[in-house]
DNA sequence: AAATTCACG
DNA sequence: GACGTACGTGAATTTC
């Protein structure tokens, strides 16, 4: 039926998106064989076409047909109301390299593809639905949303394609209770959750439609308000008109658009077999490609049987333009600005990357912003750069040209930066979030190269940004050392010229989009995927606000100590140096080692090739039985490392805006999956000594409130006793027996009425011995016992339970297989050092049988920590502090019993429930003023 | 920059 | 038969 639309035509509306959004949800995850590609959403959505295709050849067949798309976040509705959609959940990360080659898959299959930037998919169909009517045809809209049932009437209804039910003037009066024409207003007034339309509070479609039909238009309603009987809806509509009046314009929708093209663009066309099945034999639609073949009666283009198991990487790099950073742009006015935001709008994505005046995420200040969109496309956006390299005499420091104010770029780049449908693409994300959420823009949400590659590679290499991109680019950026240079003269970015600033800062955006790049399809087929999106990514988030929110530390109590640890230190050096009949370093391990073996003649032996002796804590402890000597040292060190490493150094990381203490976690640093702390590290304050322990009372709660602590009981062993099935700990576990007590009891045949603290030391050093990877050597050193009385011990204890030296045997020998192993979340932990020779495979053994466990136990409290904000979000308290087993809270004291109740839930519960333990996870919880009294 | 020591889980 | 060894971290200090 060629020539213009008119009358007899018949005009088909496919909602594109939510065809999409249904087949993504309706199918499991599938992917791309040959290189792992999420592809299911793309079978879907061409199944539901060609559905759709072999179910209307009939009498009743579509002479005009579209599938219409929504195209970019940002639409005209959000000038009028920020908040439109706000609440909607960023898109699905497997979903979002489909949604163009559901545009390629329309086009394969020669249905006409429309799409505007700006508009929402219901804005087009409206319009072309409108044209249609007026040229006398008739239009289906395939769809069920609510929201297009206004365009019902003169020739228009809607088919729900899932349940097969037409929808016209009378089902729509079913769902709203009006007519067509009436929709929006009773929307107008009933508003909309799913797209956060605010309505009328406390009205919902029953009641709005009963106004409207006793009033008979929203205006009139609005005008004649008063005459309402009810006295609470009555002032809700009065008071809220300006609300309804704007729920009314962002539900009604643009039937007036101007169109780039016509109704007659859209006339059905028969779908070219060669480009049908090109695209489909592309996404490796097997089952798909051979049925549409038969249909159109042609050969069934082959498809490569590719398995992805020890594939190298598809060479992908070729198509990227090498890494020039003398081709960037730096950007300085509003409208080359706006052109990187339209772009990240276009693509969904942008690598962002931030200079800041230091390393100190809560201290520094924020220089410049790089941005990139596509390799090579680059930019930085200076900020705060100094026009010279130091102030002058006079202190003027004047900022450099051509910059933008900082304000007005953080303005233009905060929607897009909180835009959940702009993926932000950074490498270590945490320092960059951190210093934006400083400035008040909340970025999210996000992905982390440097995250990536943890999940994908820890145990094989670093994850900063040179050691990628050195291994997976070639590539080798500009050194910060370049920049700043190093030692004393070294500058901040700020002093940097501007025009070394844009080379340096946009090729690390560069060098990070091609890593995400690189890295994205490979999570599929590394089989982390969950990992990374479950453990990984998601704790940026809160950790970020773990390290913003910092801890409260008492200056002057760290003082005081400070000062009464250094007179007893001087007490001690002054005896040290008379028992010693000389004076020396104290603090030096060669002169001590020169006088306790040389001078003074003890036992004793040199060490390692630098030839000094060893004066470790073991070995002066051993000669503390024959010398007062050792004792003191030992004495002085225990003070010299509490007041250097804790009373005076916590005391230089109190910040001066906040007051507290701000770690800084780093996600990728330890191997098995644990977090590390820094700059301070407050995973190692003191505890095990009474003199240390004391160090806790400065780390306090601010007024009203109380310091909480919660932390697993013996979680490692009891992820063993899972993990190596062990039925005798399990049920020691289960029934909340000493565990110690009874690994002594079993292996020293002693009735546990009968159990001596040191027998259970005994045991207690051999539970964890195997933790680590026991050796007779190791576990005669700690116990202090003959080497071959400690090897008696371990093979007592495999005896009586054997199934550890089994599970401790396939942990290697899968190890030696798989150069890997696995915790029972999935986190891939690599060993290629356990084919090494020498000592090192004895290291890479013991690492190999302890990484699973560890990372278990770590991937527990990771869970924990990332469903904590949702669990406590109620109540007046915050999470602070992570210590591999502990978590550390800050709240106000009536809630700190609530807290407590939440967050033990959450721990104990934190494995399921994709891992249902034999054992169950007890969590220990305590409250007080200080740590001290909380843990 | 490496080695030594020691704080934590 | 000898080798060297408990697992995982970070920070301060001395020494080269």
């Amino acid at each position: 039926m060629a020539g213009k639309f008119g009358k007899g035509c018949h005009l088909h509306l496919i909602d594109g998106s939510a065809y999409i959004f249904r087949a993504f949800h309706a199918l499991p995850p599938l992917t791309r064989k040959s290189d792992g590609l999420p592809i299911g959403a793309v079978s879907g959505f061409c199944n539901m076409l060609q559905r759709y295709i072999d179910g209307n050849n009939g009498s009743d067949a579509p002479t005009h047909v579209a599938v219409i798309f929504d195209k970019g976040s940002h639409t005209f509705r959000n000038d009028m109301y920020d908040q439109y959609k706000a609440n909607r959940e960023a898109m699905p990360e497997d979903l979002r390299p489909q949604i163009p080659l559901t545009r390629e898959a329309t086009k394969a299959f020669n249905i006409a593809c429309e799409e505007l930037e700006g508009f929402e998919a219901d804005d087009i169909m409206a319009t072309l639905a409108r044209q249609a009517r007026e040229a006398g045809g008739r239009v289906t809209i395939l769809s069920s949303d609510k929201d297009l049932m206004q365009l019902v009437g003169g020739g228009v209804e809607m088919l729900d394609p899932m349940k097969n039910k037409l929808i016209d003037r009378d089902g729509v009066h079913e769902k709203f209770g009006v007519g067509p024409e009436r929709v929006v207003d009773v929307q107008a007034l009933a508003g909309d959750s799913v797209d956060n339309v605010p309505g009328a509070p406390g009205i919902g479609i029953k009641t709005a439609a009963l106004l409207i039909n006793e009033f008979g238009s929203l205006e009139e309603l609005l005008d004649r308000a008063e005459e309402i009987k009810q006295p609470k809806r009555r002032q809700t509509l009065i008071e809220h008109r300006a609300q309804i009046e704007l729920s009314k314009r962002l539900v009604q929708l643009d039937e007036h658009m101007e169109l780039p093209f016509t109704l007659d663009d859209l006339e059905v066309r028969e779908p070219v077999p060669e480009e049908l099945l090109d695209f489909l034999s592309r996404m490796e639609f097997r089952t798909l490609t051979k049925r549409i073949a038969d249909k159109l009666d042609v050969e069934a283009p082959a498809i490569p049987d590719t398995t992805p198991e020890g594939a190298n990487p598809p060479e992908q790099a070729p198509d990227w333009p090498a890494i020039d950073p003398s081709k960037y742009e730096c950007v300085s006015d509003s409208a080359a600005l706006q052109r990187w935001i339209d772009k990240a709008n276009d693509r969904g994505w942008i690598a962002v990357d931030t200079e800041t005046t230091g390393l100190n995420d809560m201290a520094c200040d924020l220089v410049g912003i790089s941005l990139c969109v596509e390799p090579g496309e680059a930019c930085y956006i200076p900020l705060i750069h100094r026009a010279t390299a130091t102030d002058d005499l006079f202190g003027n420091d004047d900022l450099a040209e051509g910059q933008m104010p900082l304000n007005a770029v953080l303005d233009a780049l905060k929607p897009m930066l909180e835009d959940p449908a702009v993926l932000k693409i950074g490498q270590n994300m945490k320092f960059d979030a951190k210093i934006f959420s400083r400035y008040g823009v909340e970025v999210a949400p996000i992905d982390d190269t440097m995250l990536m590659s943890y999940a994908m590679n820890a145990g094989l290499h670093g994850h900063g940004m040179d050691t990628l991109a050195e291994r997976y680019l070639s590539h080798t950026p500009i050194p910060i050392k370049d920049l700043l240079g190093s030692g004393k003269k070294q500058i901040t970015f700020d002093r940097v010229p501007i025009e070394d600033a844009v080379k340096y800062a946009a090729e690390d955006a560069d060098v990070t989009l091609r890593l995400w790049k690189t890295f994205k399809p490979q999570l599929h087929r590394a089989r982390v995927t969950r990992v990374y999106e479950g453990l990984e990514r998601p704790l940026v988030p809160v950790l970020k606000q773990m390290e913003m929110a910092g801890v409260k530390v008492d200056r002057d109590v760290l003082s005081r100590m400070s000062n009464a640890f250094a007179q007893k230190m001087a007490g001690l050096e002054a005896e040290i140096h008379e028992l010693a009949g000389e004076t020396f370093n104290v603090g030096s391990p060669k002169q001590l080692g020169e006088i306790l073996f040389d001078k003074m003649g003890l036992e004793g032996g040199k060490k390692g090739k630098t030839g000094a002796y060893a004066t470790g804590a073991d070995i002066l402890e051993d000669l503390a039985t024959e010398h007062d000597l050792p004792a003191r040292i030992l004495d002085w060190r225990q003070l010299s490392k509490l007041k250097s490493t804790y009373t005076d150094a916590l005391q230089e990381h109190i910040n001066k805006d906040t007051g507290r203490v701000h770690t800084s976690y780093s996600i990728a640093g330890a191997n098995t999956g644990r977090l590390a702390s820094n700059d301070p590290n407050l995973q190692n304050i003191p505890v095990r000594s009474e003199e240390g322990r004391r160090i806790r009372e400065a780390f306090i709660a601010d007024e009203g409130k109380v310091l909480v602590s919660l932390d697993y009981s013996q979680i490692e062993l009891r992820i063993l006793a899972h993990m190596a099935d062990i039925p005798a700990l399990k049920e020691a576990f289960r029934d909340g027996h000493d565990i110690h007590a009874m690994t002594a009891s079993e292996m020293f045949n002693v009735p546990m009425e009968d159990m001596t603290p040191d027998i259970r030391r005994q045991a207690k050093a051999i539970n964890f011995g195997v933790i680590y990877g026991i050796s007779g050597f190791g576990l005669a050193r700690n116990l202090r016992i003959p080497r071959v009385e400690a090897q008696g011990f371990i093979d007592r204890y495999f005896e009586r339970f054997p199934g550890i030296k089994t599970y401790m045997d396939d942990t290697i020998a899968f190890a030696t297989e798989h150069k890997r192993v696995e915790t029972l979340f999935g986190r891939v932990i690599h060993t290629p050092e356990i084919a090494a020779k020498g000592p090192r495979a004895g290291f890479a053994k013991r690492a190999a049988i302890n990484a699973p466990i560890q990372g278990t136990a770590a991937d527990i409290i990771r869970r924990a920590m990332v469903r904590m904000p949702d669990a406590i979000a109620g109540l007046p308290a915050k999470m602070l502090l992570q210590v591999h087993d502990e978590l550390i809270f800050e709240v106000e004291k009536d809630a700190a019993e609530d807290l407590i109740k939440a967050a033990r839930t959450v721990m104990e519960g934190a494995a399921e429930p994709v891992v249902k333990l034999d054992v169950p996870l007890i969590v220990d919880a305590g409250q007080g003023a200080n740590w001290a009294e909380a843990h």
